[in-house]
DNA sequence: CTAGTTCTGCGTATGGTCTACGCATAACAG
DNA sequence: CTGTTATGCGTAGACCATACGCAGAACTAG
């Protein structure tokens, strides 16, 4: 007999499929001795700990007290279980906006709630994403951002490109940063140092007059002071709003 | 005898020294069999052929028909050669904005300089960037980004961070699309198809009442719709540099 | 109660990665 | 000619993901 045909396109892997509360497990065979949230839960632990790069199967089912390819039962690969691990490692989004909120508000507090995320579990930045996001608390992570849009001028495709512009952001400042602090780890420097440092290298290689602009901004002494990471978010964030606030007067003519 | 103190801080690895022209070859032992310059090419030609995946020390030195432990003279590890490869896959900065242009234009042509050399050497986007820019090219792509912003009412500080909001912009949409794209060969679906499967995909899994922003993203057809990528682009740099242009109105009032 | 089915745990093995180390050799300086 | 120094590169070690297959547990049908 023809099973019932599944004509939703894309087939998503077992595991994000357990992870939408869908498909039960069957009542045949011995019982399962460990579950995908709890291999989930070590993964991140590990990574919490020691990185990304410390995440290998061997060493979650270690954490485990489990054999290696005991994990491969419950996820269909490691990049299967990076996909997972970033979706506990996000966590909850941050909820709705609050009444009192205009969109600005909203979204800014939104973009805050993902810069603390990404500051605490830096490690989320190194995963590669492989697509666009399908698992539960990603969504709502974009619902929340709709939501703060609700009630503008913009048209829904707008609203997406918005969110979009706007996450997009939150990830790269976050990237920057974290980079300085993995590179003055890395090279022993107090992280503070990080900055002056590289602006003396700077100055040490470029020639004046190959690069005058550059060369204007290290004598502003630009890059030697260490300033307050929050500033240059702040900064990056209030420019982008900005610009979609002039879009949501225009819609509004 | 004390050797001249270098008193300039970090230590550049040897082959972005001699990216730079300095440090000279020493006259004694054989005459290398191969330069730092054929190395990456071979790289790159890889990467352009096979991604970046498929840079390993050993495939490389197969393009040259080299020993892999070869390579190991030339440059001091993988990521030193990674460096590298950026450092010519981004090739050769576009060159000073034309004159005629005013500050919104040269940053516009900049944008789409960089979103096309992403848009063809996608793999520029796979590489795991450990550090502010260090090598002769990238700060030759700074330096012509911010000669757009001479003349302007900005401070030397806002300058670089309008110059790393646009910079980050870029990679980000180019993640973005390269995502799609990658993931439709994955799954051997044509590309123009990729949005409109992952709508089916989020409608089928998402509940209305617990995502009722997003379903109305989706019943608005957005994701269905198979859009121009550049018109998505276009989109966030006007917002970006609608931002930009507030700031400097208000800094010249 | 028994036989069949299906699932779990996991040992083994393959083929890939980067790179530390050390040796033989080639080219120069004095 | 001798000593110094650099190169080319073979070997080997320490990881990695994961394909495959087997033993046994837990359920269902008869």
């Amino acid at each position: 007999m023809a099973a019932k045909t599944d004509d939703s396109g894309p087939v998503l892997p077992a595991s994000i499929e357990s992870a939408w509360g869908l498909r039960e497990r069957p009542p045949k065979g011995p019982r399962p001795g460990m579950s995908v949230p709890a291999i989930v839960d070590a993964a991140v632990r590990v990574a919490d700990a020691d990185g990304l790069a410390a995440v290998s199967m061997s060493r979650v089912a270690k954490e485990l007290g489990a054999a290696t390819m005991a994990l491969y039962r419950y996820v269909g690969s490691k990049d299967e279980l990076l996909m997972l691990m970033v979706d506990t490692g996000y966590g909850p989004s941050p909820g709705p906006p609050a009444p009192e909120d205009d969109w600005r508000a909203g979204l800014t507090r939104w973009a805050w709630a993902e810069h603390e995320v990404l500051r605490q579990r830096s490690w989320l930045l190194h995963v590669p994403i492989s697509g666009p996001p399908i698992t539960p608390q990603q969504l709502g992570w974009m619902e929340d951002g709709l939501r703060c849009l609700d009630g503008t001028t913009l048209g829904e495709g707008e609203k997406m490109s918005v969110l979009l512009l706007i996450t997009g952001y939150v990830r790269n400042e976050a990237t920057l940063t974290s980079q300085i602090a993995e590179g003055s780890r890395a090279a022993g420097v107090d992280p503070s140092e990080m900055m002056p440092a590289y602006g003396r290298l700077v100055a040490r290689l470029i020639d004046p007059a190959r690069f005058p602009a550059l060369h204007r901004v290290l004598s502003a002494g630009v890059l030697y002071q260490d300033d307050d990471p929050d500033d240059e978010f702040v900064f990056g964030l209030d420019r982008i709003l900005d610009g979609v606030e002039a879009l949501i007067q225009r819609r509004a003519g």
